[in-house]
RNA sequence: GCGCCUGUAGCUCAGCGGAUAGAGCGUCGGCCUCCGGAGCCGAAGGUCGCAGGUUCGAAUCCUGUCGGGCGCGCCA
């Protein structure tokens, strides 16, 4: 036997059928073809091996199954042992050890401040925000960034609608419609409407600074409202304005890799492996967002990021390739930079899809959702869907259920279990500080089992950068305790050594699953 | 046409090489003398789009095919 961890595809893992024991691993079974004997030969061995080795006393049992599989039942010690150094650690429990702490920018939600944040932003919002929580729990250092335009045509046509409607006049054909533009409009002070309004002004440019800052306000208080902070607010122009743009296109010439044609300025990306080149600066001299791009992912590393990762809708992924090319073109590694596509949300109203123009004003807005179904219930919902997958999202829906939702069963399970804890103390009674006997039942022992497995479940979701699996798992734990609820009486003054027990072991759950639903930035409330 | 994503229970979604395919909601039927019924127990409901292939083993990997979405601008 050489060296059989390096045997591919060898897996040990929690068996879908408790009667199978704790864990399960494959490793006869990968192993039977390199060493040409039968699975069920191997896993005999290994099973003698564990059964007499040092490690034995970990193990209640070591079976071996068919067609080769080694099933093991870990020892009630060593889950007494866990649920002690949980009890004695509460806040260090589930906390993955960084294996290389690095440096990471991520980059989300970005929506130019033009109007306020739709549903259609929520979803970037949250995932970016689950994204970085699970990047720290993974022991990264974070920083959220937010980059927004804060000049140019869009904030232009804003601009315009707001001069518009305060002079009485219809909405230009591509500006801005809807109450919050309107709003806008009343609230222009007196001093900035002087200023857009003087000789030689230039209105649109004036008013669309101005509304769009006061865009950026609203923006920023319903993040707020999300739990989502950011650490840095970047502008477009700062980038123009500061020579990071001109600097990154130096580069990229200085590498060979821009050219002129038809009046315009080109990067080479077809050189690393795109389907076109494509223009930086337009053949009127202007540049392109590209342009703004690349400049920006210069500036980002000299702020001494280790990776960057961009959270983007789906409907940019035919950019990636191009800002990935000038990065490595630039000198820096592709592999730091990294594009997560979140997946389209389709939003549909009692089964009708609604569409959504910020122009045209027909939207909802996040803080509308908000108000219908509340940020923990928001949370949950974006938490428990893969990032990168279409999703239908029917408000009406989500309004109707919101009082239903599964992230108040998780909760309320929480709240249980502060509430008999509140109890027991009104009872004189305390959770045991020894666990010996822990788990003297099968319910005791079926809840420390699914407890047990928070720090595999954050770093399956480290590893894969996602967060559906602790939204299952916060699930099972909290359907787990409510079944040990039924079965095993805690509170009992004429069994104070049980019943001390058992809220030790209550207590363990409760901290598991606040800190599976702090994870995912849910609040974990003692009563509801 | 090409590229990427996607098709799993009535609905919304997990599972993504392992041993009887899961959850929530919905439907039907039970459970409040006892630690919170926002709970518990049970039932119905699936050819994992389809067809080949790889493997001891495929919802999971490969190929093809059909359906849905997105992208393929000197737009942002």
């Amino acid at each position: 036997m050489e060296d059989p961890a390096a045997a591919p595809g060898v897996e040990v893992e929690r068996p879908a059928n408790p009667a199978f024991g704790d864990f399960a691993t494959n490793l006869a079974m990968k192993l039977a073809r390199p060493l040409r004997r039968s699975p069920l030969d191997i896993a005999e061995a290994l099973a003698t091996a564990l059964r007499t080795g040092q490690d034995a006393a970990l193990f209640a049992a070591v079976d071996v199954a068919r067609p080769g599989f080694l099933n093991l039942r870990v020892a009630d010690a060593a889950y007494e042992a866990l649920v002690a150094g949980v009890l004695a650690a509460p806040a260090q429990w589930g906390r993955i050890p960084a294996v290389k702490r690095r440096k990471i920018n991520v980059e989300f939600v970005s929506a130019n401040p033009t109007g306020p944040l739709t549903v259609g932003n929520a979803r970037g919002a949250f995932v970016g925000d689950l994204l970085c929580r699970v990047l720290e729990a993974g022991g990264q250092q974070v920083t959220r960034e937010y980059y927004f335009n804060d000049s140019g045509a869009q904030i232009n046509h804003l601009g315009a609608s707001v001069f518009a409607i305060r002079r009485g006049e219809p909405v230009p054909e591509d500006g801005y419609k809807g109450a919050y533009v309107e709003q806008l409009a009343r609230e222009v002070p007196d001093d900035v409407w002087a200023a857009a309004t003087a000789d030689g002004a230039q209105p649109d440019a004036v008013l669309g600074g101005w509304a769009s800052k006061r865009v950026r306000g609203m923006i920023e208080a319903s993040l707020a409202r999300l739990g989502v902070h950011f650490d840095v607010w970047k502008s477009e122009a700062s980038l123009h304005d500061e020579g990071w743009v001109a600097r990154a296109v130096q580069r990229l010439r200085d590498a060979g890799e821009v050219y002129e044609q038809d009046g315009a300025t080109w990067f080479r990306s077809t050189a690393y492996g795109d389907d076109k080149d494509r223009v930086i600066f337009k053949s009127d001299g202007r540049p392109t967002y590209f342009a703004a791009d690349i400049g920006y992912v210069t500036e980002k590393f000299s702020r001494g990021f280790d990776h960057l990762i961009y959270v983007w809708g789906v409907d940019h992924h035919g950019t990636v390739a191009r800002n990935k090319n000038a990065a490595q073109a630039m000198g820096y590694n592709p592999d730091s930079y990294q594009v997560i596509l979140i997946g389209w949300v389709r939003f549909v109203a009692d089964g009708v899809e609604v569409s959504m123009s910020k122009r045209a004003g027909t939207f909802v807005t996040l803080d509308d959702l908000l108000d219908a179904v509340g940020t923990d219930a928001a949370r949950w919902f974006f938490a428990s869907r893969a990032a990168h997958v279409e999703i239908d999202f029917d408000i009406e829906l989500a309004r109707k259920q919101s009082a239903e939702n599964p992230v108040y069963y998780v909760q309320y399970a929480h709240a249980r279990i502060a509430s008999i804890l509140r109890k027991a103390e009104a009872a004189g009674l305390a959770p045991a500080t020894s666990v010996a006997g822990l788990l003297a039942g099968e319910p005791e022992a079926a809840l420390a089992r699914t407890l047990s497995r928070l720090p595999e479940v954050v770093e399956d979701a480290v590893l894969a950068e996602e967060t559906q699996g602790i939204t299952a798992y916060a699930t099972d734990l909290a359907t787990e305790f409510h079944a040990f609820y039924r079965d095993a009486r805690v509170l009992d003054e004429a069994e104070p050594d049980r019943s001390a027990r058992r809220l030790a072991l209550a207590l363990a759950t409760k901290t598991t699953l606040a800190n599976a639903l702090g994870l995912l930035g849910i609040s974990a409330p003692e009563s509801m």
